[in-house]
DNA sequence: GCTGCTGGCGAACAGACGTTCCAACTCCAT
DNA sequence: ATGGAGTTGGAACGTCTGTTCGCCAGCAGC
């Protein structure tokens, strides 16, 4: 095939992307806004081209009848399957992983990408996020965060903490500052809270966020 | 969901059938034909129920803008590679896919896993968040987000925009107002900004955020 | 100059297509 | 039967949309 003029690349990416909004084709006008073309007929000069090269396929006379010919598949590697345990709520107690929940069968699970897999990929689980509550840890409702169970967070590090005075879940920044404890919100903006030690459990380490968002 | 009587049945069949077939949907000629019926309006009533019963979507006005809903064909349960194409920040240019880049074999890449997959997994490119701007998206210095480029954004979509006047990038959620467009940030505490259309381009739709922590 | 070729522009035509309106029909509970 | 809700039929309206036609600008070769 010979390589496309940049008129019809543009064409042929506008298709593409507008394929992956919709389940139905462009009609000959929405290219032409699409690609700040002046006419309805530049689109069919270009498009015929591109139907000529074998891009893609014409139906005559029917309504956005495009169809992209040849598109590919991809490839696979290896991951790691973590279970969602359950959610966290700022008001609610957090669920702490048990060998009966871990074990079950009937959990929904995520899969983490190598990329995001921690060192130490043992006992790995994740909670969903209910609410806005952590919005100062920059997570959204319907987050799934990974924790990994830690027995002693390093400073700077982010963690699930329960607030025994307050009764409330939270995710901050970790640093100890003396018999006190320091909880830093991610988001730069917000303040810190100080409180004693005793009032603090950390349940686990984040070590991965994960926002699905379409 | 209800049981559906015979006619929608036999509706949503063809339909499926012949989207099989075609890359486009069938008008609602074709389905009345398909289904010997006898005038266009017990299709469009048909439809209507399948559309209010959450069967398929409708885009009113559009020559074949049914969209079929759930039951996309289950796709291969992999691990999608997407390239890290480079960073964006707020003053600075997006990076834009090109062919050359995803092609290149030295890029870095992220992997997502089924749960974070689209259903359209095509052309999808990610890029490292570089500062703090992106916090009213509750998105954090050094976050993934990964993008589909995206032709005609839907209300609600949250979209990698750049903003001509203001030179600035910005991932915000789109919502079309008749000539204008309003950017709503991710985080509820924050309020919207307003602009008129031509000042805005989108350059993808967020289809997932990732951030590593540890 | 003339000629052919490529690419773009604008307008208009005709058919494809979604939508609406209204009358008629079925079925079932009253 | 009777009335209403659910469904079908037929036709028309208006818009959406593919397609075509004539024209123009550049550009190379002759």
């Amino acid at each position: 095939m010979p390589p496309l003029r940049p008129r019809q690349q543009q064409i042929l990416d506008f298709i593409r992307a507008y394929r992956a909004d919709h389940s139905y084709m462009p009609s000959v006008r929405e290219i032409q806004a699409g690609c700040a073309i002046s006419s309805t007929s530049v689109v069919d000069y270009n498009v015929r081209i591109l139907e000529r090269e074998g891009y893609l396929r014409r139906s005559p006379d029917i309504s956005r009848g495009l169809e992209l010919v040849g598109d590919e598949p991809e490839k696979a590697v290896e991951l790691i399957s973590v279970p969602i345990i359950g959610a966290i709520a700022a008001g609610s107690p957090m669920p702490v992983p048990e060998a009966a929940q871990l074990a079950a069968e009937d959990v929904e699970t995520v899969s983490l990408p190598p990329e995001l897999t921690p060192r130490q990929p043992e006992n790995l689980y994740a909670l969903r996020v209910k609410g806005y509550s952590m919005i100062d840890a920059l997570i959204d409702d319907g987050d799934i965060v990974v924790l990994r169970p830690t027995a002693d967070p390093r400073d700077g590090d982010m963690v699930a903490a329960w607030l025994k005075l307050e009764e409330e879940a939270t995710l901050k920044r970790f640093y100890r500052e003396g018999d006190r404890i320091r909880l830093q919100p991610a988001n730069v903006q917000m303040d810190p809270i100080v409180v004693p030690a005793e009032n603090v459990a950390v349940y686990g380490k984040v070590v991965a966020v994960i926002r699905r968002l379409e």
